[in-house]
Order: structure tokens, then sequence, then C-alpha cells
DNA sequence: AACTATTTATAAGA
DNA sequence: TTCTTATAAATAGTT
């Protein structure tokens, strides 16, 4: 359609080819909004033209992504590349484990027991005693590591006390013989952290 | 170009429409091979008609989902991204409670309990001692159940076995009188389904 | 689905 | 690019 026939094939003069891109891109772009007006129809074209520039139609009532869906319904073909396929699968996966964990735990914790039978009851049962065992063990485990904190604690604050008595009657001993070196050094000693009595940890108090 | 020129409106003759679009869509598709061919375009069609029916062309060097990349990387919209978003973010979600249900799971089967406080051992074990007692108060309860038809089963053979003694005698009495068609009555009677000895269910015997 | 009178698109030239 | 215009192509209405 013009001053003359042309084949279809491609137009090898570079600048030929890029005027009649963009006087058919117009005119195809201008018969998909026709034909979406006129039949009440949903278009998208898009094209890219040998330079890589993007042109885009899509009729107005309704988006790229509706049709898109569309298409991924009616075809079936995965569009969505293999990561939205993917990451699907595994969303159902996980969501079923999740269920399967949910009830898991509900019959642990004695609900919706009624459907289970004889032997499943007996499994659940003896996971819940010996469940029950190893939390008791473990409750008398950090009862028994708090007493012994406790006495070693009290060990501690004995030691303590005996050291303070027995620096007092060496200091009252050496203030008698005019020794103050000896005296300087024992307050020291004293003083230092590692004979101090360390105030039971909040946190500790808490726990108990 | 036509017969006579249209306006480019809805064609409100469903019949005409339907034409119309069948030729409208063909000439479109046409267009779209002739300039991919002419200008060494990538193009995409897709169209639904009223219907709801879907035809697409897409240019022969490429393929639909290289053209949506390409839409991707050029407009920077997201089209299926908002998609793929939504799903990676349910996707965390959910393997994060699933990791909460492994870990309650395992707490509750007296697993990986060495990091829990005194006080979260006491509410464990408090809802490991609720939930034996639920499973326990089960168990006794099918047993019962079971007891319980057990109890009626017995019932059962012991009132077929009188009927069986009391046809005996009857079958016997009435031979002497000669009287033989109440004899095959009571014999269709006692062969009938309704007084036939169920044995116990396979799946019940399993059970206990 | 074919036909065809007309309209529309567009190739080549300016 | 854009305009012009001769001509090819598409298609509306008809059969």
């Amino acid at each position: 359609m013009g001053r003359g026939k042309i084949e279809i094939k491609r137009i090898e003069n570079s600048n030929n080819r890029q005027v009649t891109y963009s006087k058919r891109r117009n005119g195809l772009i201008k018969k998909a909004k026709e034909i979406s007006v006129l039949c009440d129809a949903q278009v998208s074209v898009i094209i890219f033209g040998s330079s890589g520039k993007m042109h885009e139609y899509c009729s107005s009532n309704t988006s790229l992504v509706d049709i898109l869906d569309q298409y991924h319904t009616q075809c079936g073909k995965r569009l969505w590349d293999a990561k939205h396929e993917n990451l699907s699968n595994e969303l159902d996966r996980i969501k079923k484990e999740n269920d399967n964990l949910q009830i898991q735990l509900r019959h642990l914790k004695g609900d919706d027991i009624t459907s289970l039978n004889h032997r499943e009851l007996i499994i659940l049962e003896d996971t819940l005693e010996n469940g029950l065992a190893c939390v008791r063990d473990q409750k008398d485990e950090v009862l028994m590591t708090h007493r012994r904190n406790h006495k070693q604690l009290e060990e501690g604050t004995k030691e303590l006390h005996f050291y303070a008595q027995h620096k007092d009657m060496m200091m009252a001993e050496n203030a008698r013989a005019g020794n103050n070196e000896y005296n300087q050094r024992m307050r020291a000693d004293f003083g230092s952290s590692a004979y101090r009595v360390q105030p039971i940890q909040p946190n500790l108090q808490r726990r108990f």
C-alpha cells in the first residue's frame, strides 16, 4: 500500500527500515486501539525496534498485568519464570508441613485427639511421658546447678569471713609492731575483686 | 476501509462485532508479522475477544518471556514483581512460623531444653501434664466404648442362642405334628442377616 | 466464507 | 522528521 508494492522481507537500507518501522508501528497501534474499541477486546501490543527502544499499547479497559494473568490462566504456559514456580511450590510444601506440625502440636497438648485410635493414643502417651521425664530431669539439673552455685557462694563467704578475721588479727598485731607496709598490702589484697562478694544475679533471682 | 466509513466506537450488533473482530484480529496479527520481518522488530500481540478467548502473536526471533524481560528492564515497571514480592514475604513469614512450631514441638518431646530457664520448664511441664491427662482420658474413653460394644455383642450372641434353642424345640415339636410350612419359615427367619453373628471388625481387633 | 466498493495505510518522493 | 500522493492493502456491507 504505497507507491509501489514491497516484498515482506527485511528492509536492508537502515534509513528506510527506520522510517517504515515508525510508520507501521503507529499503524499497528492504531489498529490495536480500533479493534479494542469496536469489538470490546482486550489488547496488548509490545514492540521493540532494532534500536532496542520499546513501544507499548494496552487497551484502556485493562492492564498488562491483567492480560498476562489471563494469558497465564488460559494457556498454562509458565511465563512467571522458574523463580515464581519454585516459590509457589515451596510455599505450598511449607504450608502443608506447617499444618502437619500444628496438628502434631495440638495432639501433644491434648487437643483434637478424639479421632485417634488406641494405638496412636499409646504412641502419643509414650511421647508425652518421655518428654515429661526429660523436662523434669532438666528441672532437677537446673535446681542442682543452682544449689551448687549457692553452696560455692556460701563457702566463698565463709572463706572471706575467715580472711577478714585473720586480717583484723594480723593488722592489729602489725600495728603494734609498726609494720605499715604489710598492712597496706593486706588492704589491697582484700579489696581486690577476687575476694569481693558477688550479689546474686537478678536474672538468677527471677528464675527461682 | 470498506463499503462505508464507520465510526470507531463499540459495534452494538453482536454478530457484526464478532465478524469484525475476527477480520481485524487477522489484520492486526498480519501487520505485526510484517513489521517484525520488514523492520527486524520484536513484537508481541495478545488479544482477548469479548468471548474471552485468547489469540496471540509473538515475532519468531523471540519469545513472550524475552519480551517481558526486556519490558521489565526498560520501563522498570514491576508487573509481576509485586506478586513475586508477596510470595516471597509470605514464604518468609511461614518459614519463621514453621521454625517456631518445630522448636515448640522439640521442647514438648524433651529435646533442646537445656537452654530453658526454670520458669519455662515449669510451663512446659504443666503443658505436658495437661496433654498427658487428656490423652489418658481419651484412651479410657476408647477402652470403655470398646467394652460397651463388646458387651452388646455378647448380649446379641446370648439372644441368638436363645432363639436358636427355641427354634430347635419348635421344629422338633412341629416335625412331630407334620407342620413343614412352619419349619421352612423358621429356617428362613434365622438364616437372615438380622440374626447372624457379626465377627469382630479386623480394625477394631488391631486397635486393642 | 466470498465478493467488492470504498476507506485506510503506507512507499516513495519532496 | 514530516507532508504529499499514488497506489497497495484492509475491510464494511452484501451475497
